[in-house]
DNA sequence: TCAACAGTTTAGAATAAATATAATATATTA
DNA sequence: TAATATATTATATTTATTCTAAACTGTTGA
């Protein structure tokens, strides 16, 4: 696996040892084709299919949290219930899908630069970020 | 209190019955002169201060719910561990200072129509919210 | 007016996400 | 490889939220 290398130097970079733990995490995470969003739950789940290692919960959490400080990983706030994280840490937009409880990506040139026109005094924007809710469209066709 | 009124018709449109425990929870999230933003354990506390009447937390939740079911009130997604309500029901956006974990409302005016080139087949948006994360500016004065 | 009923309140229990703990195990380095 | 620093894990804790079920209250119509 040539991507070891690259795992072991995010890990580092991270302030994290590379331990066998932590590369299954990075290979699920950055070994995909393409970027994904995804809960604890659902990346515990991933693991333990697609592996023969066993990862605590705790590693889990302590590595996506380091991955999030060093900007690895991105943390999506779309309802209070639970944490879903980004593998696409580029500047970007959501749908979010009410029904199918589901984040699709918007690109950044998808959406014309949001131009706000207030400012807070003694304060700069960080970042600015659209979320779209979407449900299904039942108009009947014209 | 002439405001009774309007809560008890609030109460019985979000299919409330009108009881001291829901008219005290309105009087705190609607009498207010002008609209906020809080978690639940922060109604809880405004409630205890300012009343003799004791509302249980079950009661706070229930009608919290209602009340965003019916869109008298709404959730507003910055972190997984609390939910933030807003009183606001407007069209409006927000920064969220992240050093004061504050949440500062942007008047629709005050952002520039959010235009979203992409779309997705059989699907609508319902809804188009901005968050502009804002720190300190400790720019040096030219 | 008031009994009967539907709906409400509440304390406490249950659930579930997230974090903390501390003993054991592993990675690093000299 | 030995000594040290750090990591892993099972388990406990914390905390937001929801559920439960018994006691209570608002409503309604006789
Ligand atoms: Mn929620
Ligand atoms: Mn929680
Ligand atoms: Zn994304
Ligand atoms: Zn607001």
């Amino acid at each position: 696996m040539a991507y070891a290398e690259q795992y072991i130097e995010k890990l580092r970079k991270s302030g994290l040892r590379p331990t066998k733990q932590r590369i299954k995490i990075c290979e699920v995470l950055f070994d995909a084709e393409k970027t994904f969003h995804f809960t604890i739950k659902e990346l515990v789940k991933i693991i333990e299919n697609q592996a023969n290692i066993k990862v605590s919960l705790a590693t889990v959490y302590n590595t996506v949290h380091a991955f999030m400080k060093k900007g690895y990983l991105k943390e999506i706030p779309l309802n209070a219930s639970q944490s879903y994280y980004d593998t696409n840490v580029t500047h970007h937009h959501h749908f979010f899908d009410e029904e199918e409880n589901k984040l699709i990506d918007i690109h950044q040139d998808d959406v014309d630069e949001v131009n706000i026109k207030r400012t807070i005094p003694g304060k700069k924007i960080r970042s600015v970020e659209v979320i779209a809710k979407i449900v299904s469209d039942n108009q009947s066709q014209k």
